[in-house]
DNA sequence: CATCGCTATATCCATTGAAACATAGCGAGC
DNA sequence: GCTCGCTATGTTTCAATGGATATAGCGATG
């Protein structure tokens, strides 16, 4: 049993607001001080990364990375207080449901192939 | 708010064993009585839809979806006992998740924008 | 005041995924 | 035994996505 978790993920429209990618690249944000370090922990393209938090920041009546530019280190991101609210409350989320589906997931998962 | 409601799906793997769209698909095939009549109602194109439904069958340890081949009417799709039994859990899997997050939710919701 | 590392963005290219199209085959019923 | 509509696949095309690469700009600090 790997990778077979139950995924959550909240859109707005056609985007996505929060999900597991993005969760998962904001907490790094948190974790690492910048956009480029959290990247490349998840082997993903700058580029990348910066188009997801542009895109969540979007998604929001408030951004929930703040970044700055230059300085000696270059600059960085990190959460706003906002940012790790969002962010706590989806992990909330997706534990309430988690705990609230026990039995249906279980059902699923014990008929699931490979799901060793 | 028109698409901003949770998504959940159960992946398997590198493969999603259920999620919104197989399960609308999944309820579709039952009321119509075939695959291609509902990819035609999703707007799919039958070849997708018939990928969906091996893939989900080649997920669980037995198939959800039980087609024939040939006959009067060219064949048909239904499920079968188990497809209907996992399709209701993911139903009362969503419900009970919803229902354990409300708050969560809302709050996530509350900041959305577009979220009109 | 030069450096350094990070943000921010543009351009180009490879890979992927899906759509479109094409066909074979099946069998109950007429 | 012909027809019809659906399953089951293969092939080809096309668009969207993401990766790679390039570059400008910023500002605290030494």
């Amino acid at each position: 049993m790997l990778n077979n978790q139950i995924k959550i993920r909240i859109s707005n429209g056609p985007a996505t607001a929060m999900g597991p990618g993005k969760a998962e690249l904001l907490a790094l944000i948190n974790e690492c001080g910048s956009i480029s370090a959290a990247a490349k922990q998840m082997k993903m393209s700058y580029r990348r990364a910066w188009q997801l938090v542009d895109e969540v920041n979007k998604c929001f009546d408030q951004p929930l990375v703040a970044s700055s530019v230059g300085g000696s280190h270059g600059g960085g991101a990190k959460l706003t207080e906002f940012g790790i609210k969002v962010l706590e409350n989806y992990h909330a989320l997706i534990a309430k449901s988690q705990e609230a589906s026990v039995q249906e997931l279980a059902f699923i998962r014990a008929h699931l192939k490979e799901s060793v």
